[in-house]
RNA sequence: GCCGGGGUGGCGGAACGGUAGACGCGGCGGCCUCAAAAGCCGCUGUCCGAAAGGGCGUGCGGGUUCGAAUCCCGCCCCCGGCACCA
């Protein structure tokens, strides 16, 4: 390895380079520079959470990838602040300090030291004077107060929901802490408990996230993530009158949505959620035990069993019954966890005669199943085996009989709504987005609870509230958050009236944290305001985001409601924060995931130890397009290594002369390629570009002309920015290449070869090729073609029908025999 | 079930409707070397053939076209996400 021959050893190209980047600064920007750049490019990628293990795979394909954009950017002459961070809070962090039996105020700082130290090995262009750090009090402070920005916006709201408890650890999971149903450490069957916790109301924002997503220059699939996330559905809000005891009308209302309010007369049924607040008026004395006994039940499932879809469907009848509006017949009432408490009204009127559900739900406790739309084939008494939802007309549905469906929605809303029992709707199922979280590690929501006061906002003059260091921060069995034992901290007064006052225990998502982040980024430099006015207007919106697909629904609606939320409060003068979004592919290794359980994690220290994070780099990036990922095989990596190799040798070895013509064609042709496929994340093709014009310089063991491969250093530079250093150097330039050296053009005129080969088919069989002049006549053409020995003998004693030219590419004879 | 994304050599993957398999790995043979590393040269989809050449080949079945991996219709399989959403 240490070989004198081999001049290029990249364990100390690598080294110089990383050094001297420190010590020039040349990736990192000054608080001047960042208020006067005159190209400013926002490259973003997502900050990782520090794990114990270290950087993975996973992570350095994701950032190589963001930063191979950023140095194409910064080549083409942009000002690109590519900033890191660490998204540390979370439960990740708790539960692994819990397991090892450390503080996580102890195990984060040193799990940041050891992913600052790999990152850095791998070259990223990272902004390390303006990196953030979640779990800073210098950063939460300012989480927190975007917590009060939307509190005092009336868009944080206290209400009870349900968590999961397990009743043999007695305490609160987290959702991926339940697996099937089960606590993931003991195997009991998770509980729901409801409690009070804050949440934000995204939901008020749920047209806005989905007309947006038809601006953004995002990857389609992760709009269309977004948009079924969002979930909108139209259709109406029906009232049916609450009959009483007697059978007369109560004067109450179940209400419920549908989307197909035109099935309203085939509606036998209605069904309550177990949690439907009218259980309790609705149902009659008979059935009352009968009836607590199932929402018991239902409350004991957590959330995960209760929606396994292909179980059979169960429910109780509540001896209640509702008058159907539309036939004027009784309809009973039941009660049944099939109807999710969390969606629409959380009742629904069945319609079991064009619904799946309800059918089956009919079928099982023999309810009247009654056809109202007739298919093509199908009367208004054809029997139903099973739940009709195709095209069709309106039957026994009064004077709607004969009404095409699809016309037919509107027209019975608007019956209904004359009647006053109906009204168009619009639903979503995004919900509400909670933020409490009955934890340790995570910033202390900023709330004081008063109780004459009610909740009342930690002033902002007061942030940030700090999360004291607390040695027993394991959850028990109060199922309030560690916080709640630490009367020290909790015990305070009340910053409206003075009275003796409570904090708020519980601390927010960790989504919270991460959904601002890039707002931070260019403002670190401040620490008196959460973002600077001048840095945001100048660096954002972020102009490209790189990251992987598990964000694309969550964390990425947050941050664009976030973002919404404080233009609408005149902290922005944007609405979403990310121009332009793309989605990068998993990493496998042998065709599947990688996981500790399976066995086939590849780990990074040693690869970049033995070839160079360069070469690492280039292979990563070459295994597969960028968008979809790749396989990673142990010996993949030699082709780039030997590229990287032989281009190091070509350069350094480059003798002054003229450039072969052939070769300067192809430098000319890859040149364009990699300025035109670089910048649409087309890197593995690329790669192979760079590499296929290598091989023309290297033909035949030549020695390279200098002219032939200048221009290949800075096209290499994104993929093995060390190397690109060491060649520009080499090549008698002094500073960094990524300050120095420009995007090489090419020539249009460059590009064209003289002749080329065109390919003679007969009756679209390819029989042979020949050489012409670039852009000869067809006739010339099809003379030559004609002329081929091979040719001539399939069309000797054929009859032409037909000759296809295709410019410099093809000449297909169609005969006859 | 629904919504995405895919099925191309031994492997990762290339191919504006126009010579399928670029580039790379692996394999085989050779050069250089005391040796190794690095490097270099040649071959490498498959079947028939000594060769020239030919047959077959992009998950399966149809179709459009002079010509289809690519476009259309109907299936099958794999991966990812959502999942009783009324």
């Amino acid at each position: 390895m240490d070989n004198e021959n081999d001049g290029y050893v990249p364990s100390q190209v690598e080294a110089k380079w990383q050094r001297a980047w420190e010590d020039r600064g040349t990736n990192t920007f000054t608080r001047e520079q960042l208020t006067t750049a005159e190209r400013p490019y926002y490259n973003l990628l997502m900050f990782p959470y520090p794990s114990a293990e270290g950087l993975h795979v996973g992570n350095i394909y994701a950032f190589t990838g963001a930063d191979v954009h950023a140095r194409f950017k910064r080549l083409n002459g942009f000002d690109v602040f590519e900033p890191i961070g660490f998204d540390a809070f979370g439960i990740h962090s708790e539960n692994f300090a819990l397991k090892m039996g450390v503080h996580p105020m102890d195990l984060i700082p040193s799990n940041v030291r050891n992913f600052t130290r790999q990152l850095k090995r791998t070259g990223g262009m990272f902004d390390w004077d303006h990196a953030v750090d979640t779990t800073d009090p210098a950063y939460y402070a300012w989480t927190q107060w975007v917590f009060l920005k939307l509190f005092k916006a009336g868009l944080a709201e206290r209400k009870e929901a349900p968590v999961n408890w397990c009743p043999s650890c007695m305490t609160v999971l987290a959702n991926e802490q339940v697996i099937a149903g089960e606590c993931e450490r003991c195997g009991t069957a998770v509980e729901q408990r409801r409690i009070a916790q804050w949440f934000f109301a995204i939901t008020r924002y749920a047209q806005r996230l989905l007309d947006n997503l038809e601006h953004l220059d995002w990857s389609d699939t992760t709009r269309k993530a977004q948009a079924n996330w969002i979930g909108r559905s139209e259709g109406a809000e029906l009232r049916f009158p609450v009959l009483d005891a007697t059978g007369a009308d109560s004067g109450a209302t179940l209400d419920v949505f549908t989307t197909r309010p035109d099935t309203v007369f085939g509606a036998t049924y209605m069904v309550v959620a177990p949690e439907h607040p009218l259980v309790d008026s609705i149902t009659s004395g008979a059935q009352r035990a009968e009836v607590e006994k199932y929402r018991a039940e239902a409350t004991r499932k957590d959330l995960v069993a209760r929606q396994k879809v292909d179980k059979t469907k169960t429910g109780v009848f509540t001896g209640g019954y509702c008058h159907n509006p539309a036939t004027g017949q009784r309809i009973p009432v039941w009660v049944a966890d099939y109807v999710l408490m969390d969606y629409g009204t959380g009742a629904i009127m069945a319609v079991p005669g064009h619904d799946g559900r309800d059918f089956e739900f009919a079928t099982e406790f023999e309810l009247p199943i009654v056809r109202v739309v007739a298919g093509p084939d199908d009367d208004a008494d054809t029997p139903l085996p099973e739940a009709y939802v195709g095209p069709g007309t309106l039957v026994n549905s009064g004077h709607f009989d004969g009404t095409d469906v699809a016309d037919s929605v509107r027209a019975v809303t608007e019956w209904a709504e004359e009647q006053g029992w109906g009204t168009m709707r619009v639903n979503y199922r995004l919900h509400d987005w909670c933020i409490s979280r009955q934890r340790y590690w995570g910033p202390p929501i900023p709330i004081v609870h008063c109780d004459a006061c009610g909740p009342v906002a930690v002033p902002e003059s007061d942030l940030p509230v700090v999360l004291p260091r607390v040695e027993d921060f394991k959850p028990d069995d109060s199922g309030v958050s560690p916080l709640a034992r630490v009367e020290e901290w909790y015990r305070t007064t009340c910053p409206e009236c003075g009275a003796e006052a409570r904090r708020e225990t519980d601390v927010s998502d960790t989504f919270l944290d991460s959904g601002w982040y890039f707002l931070r980024y260019p403002s670190t430099d401040f620490d008196d305001r959460a973002f600077d006015q001048v840095m945001t207007k100048r660096w954002l919106p972020v102009d490209t985001y790189i990251g992987g697909n598990e964000h694309a629904v969550l964390h990425l609606m947050y941050a664009r409601f976030l973002t919404m939320v404080l233009h609408d409060l005149g902290h922005l003068d944007f609405e979403e924060p990310f121009t332009r979004f793309r989605a990068h592919g998993l990493i496998t290794k042998d065709g599947s995931k990688m996981s500790k359980s399976r066995g086939n994690v590849v780990v990074p220290d040693p690869i970049i130890e033995e070839y160079g994070a360069d070469t690492f780099r280039t292979y990563l990036m070459f295994l597969g397009p960028y968008e979809e990922g790749g396989d990673y095989s142990d010996s993949g990596i030699q082709g780039p290594f030997g590229f990287l190799h032989r281009l190091y040798d070509s350069v350094t070895g480059a003798q002054d002369g003229p450039p072969d013509p052939d070769v300067e064609r192809k430098v000319h042709q890859t040149i364009k390629q990699c300025t035109e496929q670089i910048p649409n994340l087309g890197y593995n093709t690329s790669i192979a570009a760079l590499m296929e014009c290598l091989n023309a310089v290297r033909a035949g063991g030549r020695t390279a002309a200098r002219a032939e491969v200048e221009p290949l250093v800075p096209l290499v530079a994104p993929f093995a920015p060390h190397l690109a250093e060491e060649l520009w150097e080499a090549l008698g330039h002094e500073g960094s290449i990524f300050d120095g050296a420009h995007w090489p053009d090419f020539d249009e005129a460059k590009l064209v070869e003289d002749s080329v080969q065109v390919a003679v088919q007969v009756n679209g069989k390819l029989r042979g090729t020949v050489g012409v002049p670039k852009g000869a006549e067809d006739d010339v053409v099809v003379g030559a073609a004609r002329a081929e020995e091979n040719v001539a003998r399939y069309l000797a004693g054929a009859t032409e029908r037909k000759v296809i030219v295709v410019k410099d590419r093809l000449v297909n004879f169609v005969v006859a025999s």
